[in-house]
DNA sequence: TATGAATGAGCATTCATTCAT
DNA sequence: AATGAATGAATGCTCATTCAT
């Protein structure tokens, strides 16, 4: 056996999405992480190639738990399930921030990179075809306002998710919270 | 006397917005600000002294901007200045994305830097006591629903700012439905 | 285990120290100090933060230097303890030319040279007390003319050791003949 | 008639001696003098083509004043005539500092300047025969110690022009106390 | 003539990536 | 396998010099 192993992937992973939420795509950098992990700045390359393998591994991973979290639904009523999928985001609000950076990689020099990011784009049609379908369900059940039009409903419970929560609500709470809002309005 | 200029300080402004809501400040550098201007690099030291004034004075003209439309709001009815505090927030969008990046100005090269973010803090501070204000006299009026704490009703109406508007409504429609969702919610 | 260093600080330091005499301050530039070793001019980052950390180093060590010798005469007689030390200053007389830039050393960037720098103002100080107890008790032995106030004396002691030694005399005898010329004048 | 004259190639030049003094020749910026002058930066390209042409100058004519100080002496006595020569050189001390930059300037731009370049070092020459004529004249009168060689008489009376004047003593009493101190030494 | 403005060359510094131990 | 060290490319910024009014 070799040296003892400095730091895991997971461990890289984890830390990198931190970063990169902290810090945004730009401000991110591989002596910034390397300084958040056990070991040298070098090792770093034993597991990814470069820069943009690891913020798109990183993305994709976030991805994919999103996806199992989120097709695991009962979509028996859709109400529920949006009041549940909702709770998903919430609770994976780092998705929706990380993948604003998406655009930023240079996918140019690495395959490995251009592919997590083709999983990323199919992942994010499987969410946009799922929220569309409870939507569009919603909507035949009369649950859902006519007078505005579908894209604008979904886009505003959309944006919900990046609703800063100032009175650190615990999480569950929050996502219910913000559902109440979203569907009953402000108004009393 | 002298040359003419190549470009004029506003054109800097505008392009320096432009570039740094598009790439964020760590993406935002003066080869590609340059590069949208008309002339050299070095010709924008002209202006300003480094890389934090130009990105602080942007922000500060911003910031100034929506002070003014903001503070011009006749307050009589306050739902009704809600409404149209949203509408100026959504036409100035651009402040709330650009003020995520005012904490990254290293202020410590540029005095005037820190003279400009002062001035944005202070802006800061007049909008949040006007949106306190406003939504204090509107749960008075019994126009707000008491179940939902007001820095929540707040949080949520302040981030509706940024939903993306995707079927490219025009603006003061726009602004009028996210207030319509954000009154009266999705239920139908 | 990494691979071989380039260059030694050792190296670096005696580079600068030459560089530094030879273009001053502001005629030293990291793109000469690299040409002048066997490496890139970023790998000289690898041991020092900043151009203004080098200088300050350097100094340094020649102050730390100076001081080790100087403080180790006897000063038991004090005229043999002047020649004995004039030889020292003469044998380190870049000391003297080095501190000549101290002032022009930026200290904001950089604390590492700020420390540096107040080590070398205190060595000054201990430098400045040697001499001063040196020349009173060379006066209260009547060992030199009244007629001349002390700070002449030592502004001349301290002056001789910049003279160039155009006859390429061995520094002990050019030290001791400089300290002829100074205790007895030019006069026969 | 044009425009009013900003600023005399007299105030340029003085200004520029100054400047060099304080800062040393890579110190010396074109800004910088701009700085200390009454027009633009530009307009010193009316008197000279460029950096190195103006600091030739400078120094040029420095060393043309020492001339013709130096060579108005009277040399009947030589030992006298060396006091005065002292009292000259104390006085216009800025050559020596001025002429130790000499070598940084970069004639290959430059004929006017390679040009003044000549001159100074005709000049230097024809000081050093001066005080070398003098030197050997109050030698042969026994006016000199024989056990130094003259070289060294020669460069310590040079070099004591750098002497600092800490305690401010007036010029010509400055210039008197250095020669007391060549000829008659320290000692008591 | 005087000058405000433009600019390219040059240096300081950072960082991703490669090397060699 | 892990890493300390090396490095070139990229960017911030300055300054001498030129341009055009």
């Amino acid at each position: 056996m070799g040296r003892k192993q400095s730091f895991t992937e997971t461990e890289l992973l984890d830390t990198t999405k931190q970063l990169v939420l902290e810090h945004g795509y730009d401000g991110f950098h591989l002596k910034l992480l390397s300084q958040h992990l056990s070991g040298a700045r070098s090792t770093i390359y034993q597991y990814y190639a470069n820069k943009e393998e690891i913020v798109a591994a990183c993305m994709k991973r976030v991805m994919s738990a999103v996806l199992d979290k989120a097709l695991a639904i009962d979509e028996a009523e859709p109400m529920d399930a949006l009041e549940q999928l909702l709770l998903v985001y919430v609770e994976e609000s780092a998705l929706h921030q990380l993948l604003g950076n998406a655009s930023k990689i240079n996918t140019a020099n690495s395959s490995a990179a251009a592919r997590d990011l083709e999983y990323i784009e199919a992942g994010h049609q499987t969410l946009k075809i799922q929220l569309s379908r409870l939507f569009e369900r919603a909507q035949q059940n009369k649950d859902l306002r006519q007078d505005i039009p579908l894209p604008v409903l979904i886009g505003v419970f959309f944006n919900l998710i990046d609703t800063p929560n100032m009175l650190n609500i615990p999480t569950p709470a929050w996502g219910k919270l913000l559902f109440q809002m979203w569907i009953g309005g402000a108004k009393s």
